[in-house]
DNA sequence: GGTGAAACGTAGGCCGT
DNA sequence: ACGGCCTACGTTTCACC
């Protein structure tokens, strides 16, 4: 396993600002020279501490800009039953993020579509006629005062 | 405002799998020449379509092992209470994502620490001192089976 | 939108600590 | 085992077509 000293931290720190720094300001920002420097990235990358790079876009400006969080609870909860809510989760466009929680309800979704109308139509035609699902609450974004992957 | 063409739609698509792919490569992906695909990507950061790149971190591997969404009612719908809340949850380093939502409850936040233990800290000697906070309803992640952000 | 050439950055061998 | 130096090679970038 790879070691999190402070010269990597400050270097993840630095990618996850901005991924596509030359190595040479890298070097620089982390006290480091430029090989050295990118002889601790390689092996971050390796390891698979650094998962990969991603350009970060503004959905405003793509046809994203309806954002919404969908609670769901299952009538189930079986591996079967979670396994083909995933399944059919997993196929959607629209869901970008599934996670599986504890407490009332067992998914939180992140849900991007054009606006509401867009919305709707995954709501009823997508979520709607799974079988697995018992409860569905919405909570639509109105704002993201902060978000780091933003 | 910037056209989102057929070639554009494609050069953001390729940049948000792999934002350090090189120019050279990213050209011959979508069948242009490189300075006229450099041209396309400086106008796309120019116009705030693409607002950034960012590397992807393993949590797991950093000390982030624990993640948990969180709803947070406030106990008074007014711009300053909302202002208040705001300005207390940016300070917080936990707090990854803060939404502002519609329904029973007015934010929704993600929170990730190294454990339970870092969380339930978090819990009560942050989020618990705020005055303006009514509820809260901790959702914790168990898993993630569709994440695109990561 | 494509071409070409200069400026710039990357990546890896090598040596010192 | 890790950092710095050097250099060949590849890439970015921009004036020009």
């Amino acid at each position: 396993m790879t070691k999190i000293d402070a010269i990597n931290d400050r270097i993840l720190q630095e990618l996850s600002r901005d991924a596509r720094q030359s190595n040479l300001a890298l070097a620089e920002r982390v006290g480091l020279s430029p090989s050295a420097c990118l002889r601790r990235v390689q092996e971050l990358e390796r390891a698979g501490v650094i998962k990969g790079y991603r350009a970060v876009l503004d959905g405003e400006k793509l046809g994203t800009g309806f954002v919404a969080y969908v609670t769901v609870g299952l009538n189930s909860h079986t591996k079967a039953t979670q396994e083909a809510f995933e399944r059919a989760i997993s196929r959607a466009r629209e869901v970008r993020e599934c996670h599986n929680v504890t407490g009332t309800v067992e998914y939180l979704l992140r849900i991007e579509t054009f606006d509401l109308a867009g919305y709707k139509h995954w709501h009823t035609e997508v979520l709607g006629v799974l079988p697995q699902v018992r409860s569905i609450t919405t909570y639509v974004v109105m704002g993201s005062p902060k978000d780091d992957r933003a």
